[in-house]
DNA sequence: CGATCCACCTGTCGGC
DNA sequence: TGCCGACAGGTGGATC
């Protein structure tokens, strides 16, 4: 499900019932998801007040009021969801797929909010790549899994100038270095495809060759910083993209998925006006990539 | 060190 | 229908 417009998407979603609630109780229904949850995981989260909901990459954080963080991530099926305390569900209906899945309902956090009211925050997570773990307090930045990540790609920090020095010399396919959370942190296969759809670049060129002499920016490095911070600004606009049974977490759908040029489109015509190449789909790295071989160069 | 590949797990879909 | 294989939004860790 979630690359960074979701995991954004999610972020909006939960902020407004989670900063300035009270973690009431703590269900943790197994040891494990993808990794062990951390020592007295119920125990520490209980009684805490969530003072902020961050995203950092494809993370969400919470920050707690002792200074601890949660770091949760949705692997590849993960989600969140809300409930009323008095088991209705808030704001849609979704009993549908309450019942569907509830037997991958993992960790239900209890939150009273500043007003009084109670709720449920669910996390649901059928394939069980996601996890939570623990950032003790002031070593967020240093956590293992954070201190190694990319460049966020939105906002004006991600240019053509820094694409190409992140870039150059590498003879790796431009597909695997926009996938790599070091240089780029938080693209996924959805909008690396459709970013260098966007930009008119092949996922097969070497990654080095949309640098200049001496790593400077180049045509090409400019139009692909352009077309990544589109298409996730697009993105994170639609609410993120709705595949299989992903939901935004007050259970509205994202929609962004109608908006693909060539993900999962193989077999149709390109959309590029004046275009006539056909989305095709090769396999790198073990992974479908999605693109035009006429006008994607 | 960097670059590649696999493993982790469940659900769904298409083909026969 | 049912069965089977292919494939799915990610990434840590093993291996070279």
């Amino acid at each position: 499900m979630p690359e960074l417009p979701e995991v954004e998407t999610v972020r909006r979603g939960l902020q407004p019932f989670m900063e300035g609630a009270t973690i009431l109780a703590v269900e943790q229904r197994r040891p494990d998801l993808r990794f062990p949850f951390p020592d007295r995981f119920a125990e520490r989260l209980t009684g805490r007040r969530i003072e902020a909901v961050e995203r950092r990459a494809k993370y969400l954080i919470l920050h707690l009021d002792d200074g601890l963080g949660l770091i949760s991530h949705l692997g590849m099926s993960g989600s969140y969801r809300i409930e009323q305390d008095d088991m209705s569900e808030t704001p849609g209906d979704f009993k549908h797929e309450r019942t569907k899945s509830a037997v991958h309902d993992h960790v239900v956090l209890q939150l009273g909010a500043r007003d009084g009211t109670k709720r449920r925050i669910i996390y649901n997570d059928p394939r069980r790549f996601g996890f939570m773990l623990f950032a003790e307090p002031g070593e967020l930045n240093a956590h293992p899994l954070i201190k190694g990540l990319g460049t966020e790609p939105t906002g004006n920090r991600l240019d053509g100038a820094l694409l190409a020095k992140l870039f150059q010399n590498k003879a790796a396919p431009l597909k695997s270095a926009l996938l790599d959370q070091r240089l780029i942190a938080g693209l996924g296969n959805i909008y690396v495809c459709e970013a260098m759809w966007r930009a008119e670049l092949s996922p097969l060129r070497p990654a080095g060759s949309i640098a200049g002499e001496n790593g400077a920016a180049t045509e090409a490095s400019e139009r692909l910083a352009a077309a990544i911070r589109s298409v996730i600004a697009d993105a994170i606009k639609a609410g993120g993209s709705s595949l299989k049974d992903y939901r935004q977490a007050d259970g509205e759908l994202g929609y962004f998925q109608h908006s693909f040029s060539v993900y999962d489109r193989e077999g149709t015509p390109c959309p590029r006006a004046g275009c006539n190449g056909t989305v095709t789909r090769i396999v790198q790295s073990g992974r479908s990539t999605f693109y035009c071989p006429v006008c994607q160069l």
